[in-house]
Formats: C-alpha cells, structure tokens, sequence
RNA sequence: GGAGAGGUGGCUGAGUGGUCUAAAGCGCUCGCCUGCUAAGCGAGUGGGGGACGAAAGUCCCCUCGAGGGUUCAAAUCCCUCCCUCUCCGCCA
C-alpha cells in the first residue's frame, strides 16, 4: 500500500507511476472518494465529540435535567451510529480500491511492458561448450538422482524425489549459503511455513496472487510460496529504533506454489514444480538506504552463482513486468545449456514502505517515526541451482564432475 | 482433545457503567540540588487519524488482545474469535 497522502500532496507522482505500469486506473473517482470519506469523518467526529459532552452532562446533573438531558442524547446517539457507520462504510470502500494501486517504482527502473522490455545488465561467465546437452532430467534419471514418474503417482504432477548424492548437495548447498549469509549479517532463520491470511495480505500476495497459494481450509492457514511472506510479518506491528537497522534474515524454508495458469509451461524435471526449497534474505531497512541495500542483496546473490561456477545474467526488470509490491526488482538468470537459455534462478525487490504500511512497521529516531523499507532477494533456490549445476558440469559419458572448488562447496566432486 | 485462569501504556499493576481526561510504582528524558555517583525534589514521557494553518501550533476523534452487541454513556455488562499460562490426555 502506497500513502495515501499522496492524493493529497502529490497526485501526479502516482498518474506517473500507472502509465509507467501501463495500467488502467480511475484515480479522479479515487480522488473523489478520498475526499467524501474526509469530510464524512470529520463530519462523525465532530457528532461524537458531542456527544461525548453531553454524556459528562448528565453524569452530573440533577435528577431533573437529567430527564431532558437523556432525550437530546438519545437522539444524538441515533444520529452518531448511522454517520459512524457511513463513515466505516466509505473508509472501507477507500480502502478496497486504494489496496490495489501499486508501489511507486524507482526512478531507475527501465520503463517497459513486457518481460521483453527488462534490461540485461550484464552476463557473468562463460557457458561451456556442451555438445548435445542432456536435460537435468535425464541426467538425474540415469543416475538416479531424480524420479517425478513415481512422484506422479504419489502426488501428482509437479513434484519430485531426490535422492542420494543429489541430497547430500543440497544440504551442502544451504549450509554453504547460511555460513556466508551469517557472515554478512543475516541472521539464519527457519521461519513458519502455514501463515494466516494477514501475512499474505500484509506482503503483498493477498488478494492479487491468492490463487497461487494453497490453503488449509479446516485451520484458516495458508502454505507459503516463499519465506518472504513469514519473514517479512516478523516484525509486524512493531516500531524499531533505526539504530538497530538494517535488521537482516536468511529464512531457509520449503515454497509451496499452486502454478496455475503454467500448464504447459516447463512441465519436464524439477525446473517448475509446486514444492521446492529455498534460502531467502530479508531486511528491514532505513527508508532512506533502501536502495544501498538492494544492490548490497543483488551483489551477495552473484557471489553465490559466481562461488558456484554458473554462467549467468542480471536482468533490471521493467515497470511493466514488477509485481505490485516491488519499485525495483533485479532478477538473476543462469545459463542452462539444455535450453540454450538464460532462466530465472533468482529475484530481488526493493519493497521501499509498500509491505512495511501494509503490515504497520515503523522506525524510529529523534524526527519521529516513519514506515521502515523492507527488500527480499532470493540467495538459493535449490531445485534450480541443482539444475545449472548438474547441466553445466555434464560430461558426454552421462556424469557429471565438479571442479575442486565446486567439489568442496558440494561435498561430492562427482555425480556416476 | 478435556478442565480452569487470564490478556490494561516500555514494564509491574489498580480500576466491575458516568470528571477514566486510565491511579500508583518502576523505567526513561529533561531540570534543580550536589566534590563525583547515588538518593532527594520538580516536570515530561504510547500509537494512529482528522480539521484549520505557510509553518510553529491549536482543537478534535480513535486506541485497555481483535471484532460485534447492549446502553444516553463501556476498560467495566453480553456474544464470537485470537493469544498466553496451569493441570490432564495424546504426541516427533
């Protein structure tokens, strides 16, 4: 959610900011109704303020006046509720359309419609030269690695097992990344993965993306689709002192997405599937370094894929294509030579008081309090870090070998 | 799952229908006092929103776990939900 002043203070910044988004929005109806739900309110406090006196009137008064006294009350009483509950009706009506205006995008986001428009930044690494490269499917079925055919079974499509050394680096690949994200100051997290509904609300997923997450109907809880939505509700409601930002988490968790809407879309393999591990970052932040920050997460986010030798590029998303929360988003993408592709391995967002207005935190210093900043980027995706891995390092034999430094980050140098 | 107790400001805690404009204490901030510190004395001290204003500010509304209800009037009475604690049962 976006502050709600700037109807007031700066209207245009928003006219912006939808035709940035390439979106339809009615804001003079928004404006109008900003407007009445004002004076609307004014109008019912001034009634109970009244009210209010009237009341401390006939605490006091004789047996008589009181008589009087009560009659005048009760009419006011009756008007009060009726104008009390216009005023809900109206602040709700405000509400329900204001949620739905997206974040102000920064400055410095390419301006665009498509995922076409996005902006490659640059390219890291060099792809090898694989000569008909297999997919991480077959090369995880040959070895045993990978079954989504009896997944299938078990739970329908979109899942997997992984099995032997393939668990092994994956258990690897996250304590590597939690040492280093530790090291830099993010305090590793296992965060709940059933939230309640305000959580994803609060970041941003609810009610846009609803249909994406799956709900437990008997308990009102919902799975995340990523830990972003738990870590970011950590600090909901709470006001923190600024000298203890940037406050930093790494959240390892399991995702849970309904991907609906991609049938047909990278349907072979573990590339899209409905449950999937990750580690996030997470910071809440000084409104006024948000920016620092974002470039601080994108640039931890490719010394992991550089640590892990894969070929990649950082792509500045354009205002099209950000979702409603983010102001500026870096996605990462690695190279897959099965797919001659760059793909989305990870994401980073700029969140600026978009979530944190949602959720109600703020910071403090001696100005007063404002609603912090807070950013997300992912640090390991590990079903898709596992596909780079696997296709890049290919032999033509069908294994796959790990150069010495890989081999020690892994714990495995070679997959056979 | 069963039985019980309870949720009041940064914290402790009083308050069972009307100056609650939420007592008191602790903590914190500022001042006085003072070789220094402590004690003592005095003042201040939550959050959100609105109207007017260039601003400083002035006035007002909301907020006693959340949401409804009763009443002229609710921290206080009633209902629903959430959370915490104690005991029993079950359990990795």
């Amino acid at each position: 959610m976006i502050d709600p002043q700037l109807l007031k203070t700066n209207i245009e910044a928003i006219e912006e900011n939808i035709r940035k988004r390439d979106l339809n929005i009615d804001l003079d109806k928004l404006k109008h109704l900003d407007e009445s739900r004002r004076a609307l309110k004014f109008e019912s406090e001034k009634l109970r303020s009244e009210q209010k006196k009237l009341g401390k009137e006939i605490a006091s008064a004789s047996e008589k006046d009181k008589v009087i006294l009560l009659e005048k009350a009760e009419k006011i009483s009756d008007k009060v509720k009726s104008l009390s509950e216009e005023t809900q009706q109206k602040d709700e009506e405000f509400f329900d359309a204001w949620i739905k205006i997206p974040n102000i995008v920064n400055s410095s986001s390419p301006v665009g419609k498509t995922d076409e428009d996005n902006k490659e930044i640059k390219k890291v690494g060099e792809p090898k030269n694989i000569k008909n490269p297999m997919t991480h499917l077959e090369i995880g079925e040959n070895l045993g690695l990978i079954d989504v055919e009896r997944a299938s079974k078990i739970s329908g499509s979109r899942f997997s097992y992984l099995f032997g050394d393939l668990v092994k680096i994956q258990f690897n690949l996250v304590s590597y990344t939690l040492n280093k994200l530790s090291e830099k100051g993010f305090n590793p997290t296992i965060p709940p993965v059933l939230v309640r509904e305000n959580a994803l609300f609060g970041t941003g997923f609810f009610p846009d993306d609803s249909d994406q997450v799956y709900e437990v109907q008997n308990d009102d809880l919902f799975l995340v689709g990523t830990s972003e939505v738990s870590l970011a509700a950590l600090h909901t409601d709470e006001i923190i002192d600024m000298k203890n930002l940037p406050l930093r988490y790494a959240g390892y968790s399991t995702c849970f997405r309904r991907e609906a809407g991609t049938y047909g879309k990278d349907t072979s393999g573990i590339f899209r599937v409905h449950q999937f591990d990750k580690v996030e970052m997470f910071s809440f932040c000084d409104p006024e370094k948000s920016n620092e920050e974002h470039e601080h997460i994108l640039a931890i986010e490719e010394e992991i894929l550089k640590d892990l030798e894969i070929p990649y590029r950082v792509v500045d998303v354009c205002t099209g294509d950000l979702g409603a929360s983010a102001a500026k988003k870096y996605d990462i993408e690695a190279w897959i030579p099965s797919q001659q592709k760059y793909r989305e391995v990870t994401s980073c967002s700029n969140t600026t008081d978009f979530q944190a207005r949602r959720l109600n935190m703020r910071t403090k210093n001696e100005d007063g309090n404002t609603i912090l900043h807070t950013l997300n980027g992912t640090a390991l995706a590990v079903g898709r870090i596992l596909i780079a891995l696997l296709e890049n390092n290919q032999q033509p034999d069908g294994s796959v070998t790990f150069s010495d430094d890989l081999g020690t980050i892994l714990g495995v140098n070679k997959l056979s």
